[in-house]
DNA sequence: TTTTAATATTCATATACAATAATATTTAAA
DNA sequence: TTTAAATATTATTGTATATGAATATTAAAA
């Protein structure tokens, strides 16, 4: 996979609102599988399924935390700077 | 359309290795249709689609030069920015 | 005004994606 | 070791996207 096919998959994986949602609740702090159904008002299996795709484009990671699961920004920091530069006013 | 649903139209729109490779191109200076289709060995309608693509989502605009159409960046900066970070090594 | 070059649009088809329901898995507590 | 809670996976179905071929449009040149 090229860079630039890696470069655009991680853009097509952001670029769906529901996961661009996730990642804004993120920025907040790691949120288990059930709290970011809860918050954005998706069935748990959709939660589960966005949450995939968010890790496997390296946009998140994950850990287990007793029964829950952890979902957490891999890079905060770059995604903010993302959503800075998108929604800045120009 | 919310903010959330506006940004992630976008990043959708750059998230397709064809059109993440046009944005490319046009940092470099604008294009009619006919030198996007040959600098990304694609057939003519396809680089006239994937440009109304990016048309439509504000990423890129264009003026008729004759019988030419030429595709410009309407930020180039802020794709430029984004691709810094986006590509940076971290 | 015809013709030609450049671009856009339409249509058809194949593939990918999204959401739900149902089921399976995993972990901890009883 | 069962049971329950949390999460993941699978299967299904509907919708969206991507591409190419064919056709239409547009603008300039002949």
């Amino acid at each position: 996979m090229s860079r630039n096919e890696m470069t655009a998959s991680y853009l097509k994986a952001l670029g769906h609102p529901v996961r661009l949602m996730i990642a804004r609740e993120l920025i907040r702090g790691q949120k288990c599988v059930g709290e970011v159904e809860s918050t954005l008002h998706i069935r748990q299996a959709n939660a589960s399924q966005h949450l995939s795709i968010l890790k496997i484009n390296g946009i998140v990671d994950c850990i287990r935390k007793g029964n829950l699961k952890c979902y957490f920004l891999k890079e905060p920091k770059k995604i903010e700077q993302l959503l800075d530069i998108l929604e800045r006013y120009q």
